[in-house]
Order: C-alpha cells, then structure tokens, then sequence
RNA sequence: CCAGACGGCCGGGCGAUCGCGGGAGAAGCUUGCUUCCUCGAGGAAAGUCCGGGCUCCACGGCAAUAUGGCGGCGGGUAACGCCCGCCGGGGGUGACCCCAGGGACAGCGCCACAGAAAGCAAACCGCCCUGCGUGCAGGGUAAGGGUGAAAGGGUGCGGUAAGAGCGCACCGCGUCUGCGGUAACGUAAACGGCACGGCAAGCCCCGCCAGGAGCAAGACCAAAUAGGAACGGCGCGCGGCCUUCGGGCUGCAGGGCAUUGCCGCCCCGGACCGUUCGGGUAGGUUGCGUGAGCCGUCCGGUAACGGGCGGCCAAGAGGAAUGAUCGCCACGGCCUUCGGGCCGGACAGAACCCGGCUUACAGGCCGUCUGGUCCU
C-alpha cells in the first residue's frame, strides 16, 4: 500500500475485526485498555503476490477506538475516544508492532484522567504488550528505538 | 434602593505548537503524494411529540362509514396541535398570570358518602291552622335547623294563621328588540315570576383535518461465486448387469430429406466449451445542501408576520472530522502580608432538510413595566 512502514497507521472499520482484536491478549492500565493481536502476517513473510491477503498487508500496523454506553452520552464518549486517538498518535509510533490491530477501549476514567497520566498508562500498556514470548524478528529495532526514547 | 412581573440576547476572548474532516482553490514534482490557502457543531445539535418539503409504493372520480386527532373568535403561515391579537371565566394590591373554553331541549348513562329528599321533585326536625281523648290525627308551608361538591334563584321590604316570586325594589337568569363590534361577545330597554341542576377528562352528537412507509427513502455504476437467457460449435448420450467404486461388459439411440438399408445434411433434445446479455450481492457513486436560507435597511401592520432594495454563500462525515498541550486576558469563588496566590467552566455533539413544541442548563447582559421606601 504505502512504502513508509511507520509512519502510516490504518483504522479497524468493521465490527469483525474489533472482535477478533477482542479475543487478543489486553492490558488494562488507569485510564485505559489496549488489546493488541498480531495478525500474524508479519513483514518477514511479505506481500506475497498471489495472496489475497493484500489488503491488509505488511507491516502497517491499524488502530481502532471504542467507547460503549456504559461511560456516557455521545460528548462523553466522543471526548474519551478524542484523548485516546490523540495518545494513540502520540505513542503509537515509538511503541507499537508492526502487522498487529490494536484496539484501545475507553473506560470510566478516560475522561477524568490528567494526560500525563493516560499517555503513561498507554505506554505502559503497549510496552507490556510488545514483549510476550512470541517476539517477532523485526521487534529489535523496535525495542532499541524504546531504549532511546527512554 | 428593595421586592416582583414580562420580553429579548449571550453561552468566554486572543495567540503559539502539534494534529483531524471537507474543498472542481493554488503550486510543486517522483501522478498520488507534499506544501500553502480556505471552511469546519447548538441554543437546545437532545427528546423524536406535532406540522411540512423531498422520495418510493398504492390509488378512476365523488360521497359515506370506521379509526385517530383537533375544538371561543379573528388573523399569521407552506402547514400545524404553533404564533399574534381579542373575547369569556378564574387568580393577584398591581405589572401580569392561568384555562381540553363546541353541544346537556338528539339519545343513553352517572351524581359516591352524608342526608328526609339527588331529578317528571318530595318533606326528617320544625313553623302554623283545625279537631279532640293534651299528644296524637288531618291539613297548610318550605322561612329556620341539619347533610352535601351540588337542595328547584339571592338580599331586603311588604304580606300572611305560618309561609311562599304571593307582590315590589335591586342583583342573577331566560326571551325578544335596539345599539356597538368582521366575529367571539358587550351593552340598554321591555317582557317573563324562575321555568331550563351538574358531569361530555363516561359513551355520544356536531364541525374541521388526515392513503402508507421512510434517506437503511430512492437513483446509478458494478467484482468474485452460483444460477438464468440468447447465439455458435458439438451426438459427446441413455438403459441393463457386474464391480476391488478406478471402471468393465452389453444393448439401444428422436424427427425430416417419397419409401427400405447405409452414408451425408438439417431440426430437436442434452452434456461440455466459447461469446454476449439481463437481474443482482460485496463494494463504489449519488441523493447531500442556493435554502419556506442568512445579514443590513426601508415600508405596511397593535402584533404574529408580509413586501421592496442591497449584500453574502456559511459543516457535510460514513468506526463517523471540529482535538491535545501551553501562555495571556476576562468572568466566578476562596485566601491575602493588598503586591498577589490557589481553584473553577452549565446542559450538551450535526447525520436528508426546514417550521414548531417539550425537556436540560454554570454564569451573565439589556430593555419595558408594577408595588414599596428614601431624597429633591
């Protein structure tokens, strides 16, 4: 799709993929709640040229909000999914996979939380999510970009 | 100045950095990206309660019925259950506020409890008269008592055995006439001696208004797969038996070209192949913002509103943009050593578009008027 790996992020738009991503593992910090899942079409594997899977290609990694009832009206709603694309952009970058949907769930607190403190919730979350034992090879120049932000 | 009534308006401002959605704006190049420019939530965007526009579906016209809604009169409007003005009734010292405010001689029904009596009036305690056996019978009466939401006009005077619209005055009510008003209605006089109780938010009657569904409406473009149709090529087919399920053996093979056999050709049937077409799913485009538009001004109108002229174009997403951080100022609290410091930001987010209604709302501004108090 893009030749810039990093800097492109896609957007979950179907009500399926959010429930794949549902099934993935998650990390709940204050402010917030992130499910990671890797696709699993890592960007070793490539674009194969057959393959139907094109679409979601490589390494782009995609990002989806949600924000369900139980927080409030549609200014509420709208504002917590507001802070958390806005965090999303912010750290996304630094901190995420490549090939992996990420899903990022607004909570109660979203809203409420100073923004210092959500973006080190966020970060806490992907950095936590970034290190299972299932690493893909690509994740050490991710993981050496950390130790510079740090 | 205090208390209050009514109407209108605002819903923080400026700037910096990093971002987001739209653009048939401009430039650059590597032709799909970058940079710049520009526009980007509300007074209720909300509830989805009324009225419309716009779509599609249904429908020959008219009338009636059913169902639902509306209900003083006049005006405004595209329309309304909305708005304005007025009338009537009720409340308030007042400014003002409130009212499901058509019909009870079309009909049915109801009026609990209490009370003697609750609807073609009747008479419990009374009051009065007559009779006698002196506490009962007969009669008159509806003033007084008591019940009730409501008791068959009210108050006063006369009258009477006691009373009673029985008579009179005023008030109320009804009828008719005159006058004022477009009308609802108001008002005056005469007459009537009071008859016609209330409930229509019980059914009902009368008048008026209503076909249905909704932008997930509707229109267009159009993959893959399956199925359909047309055309062309092609006898590639069918039955029976066996089977180790791979197949094998055997028989038959439509119609026409006069007839019979064979060959050939054509038609038909059918499997497969090819081409084309239509329906249509995913997906995409459109509908989608020049409109009962906004601003200014003048004119008509008490007003709602209407008209003229001039200017402006101002969100349009589709997992859904309008955000994040910071600084200064304004505003409101609290503290203050009077320098300042620390906190705080209501209700709420466009989704086809308008007109209303209703509900939510921190704080603030303006105008008109009423009552009271003080000063001149």
């Amino acid at each position: 799709m893009t030749e810039a790996p990093r800097s492109k992020i896609g957007r979950l738009k179907v009500r399926a993929e959010f429930l794949k991503a549902a099934k993935a593992p998650y990390q709940a910090r204050g402010g917030v709640v992130v499910q990671a899942r890797d696709r699993g079409d890592g960007p070793e594997t490539g674009p194969e040229p057959g393959l139907e899977s094109g679409l979601e290609s490589g390494t782009e990694m995609r990002v989806g909000f949600t924000a369900t009832k139980k927080i409030g009206g549609a200014v509420k709603r709208n504002r917590a999914k507001r802070r958390l694309r806005e965090a999303a952009r912010a750290l996304l970058p630094l901190h995420g996979l490549p090939g992996h949907d990420y899903v990022f769930v607004a909570r109660a607190t979203t809203i409420d939380r100073d923004w210092a403190g959500l973006l080190d919730d966020v970060k806490a979350a992907l950095i936590r999510l970034s290190r299972p034992k299932t690493t893909p090879p690509s994740n050490t120049d991710t993981a050496s970009r950390e130790k510079t932000v740090r």
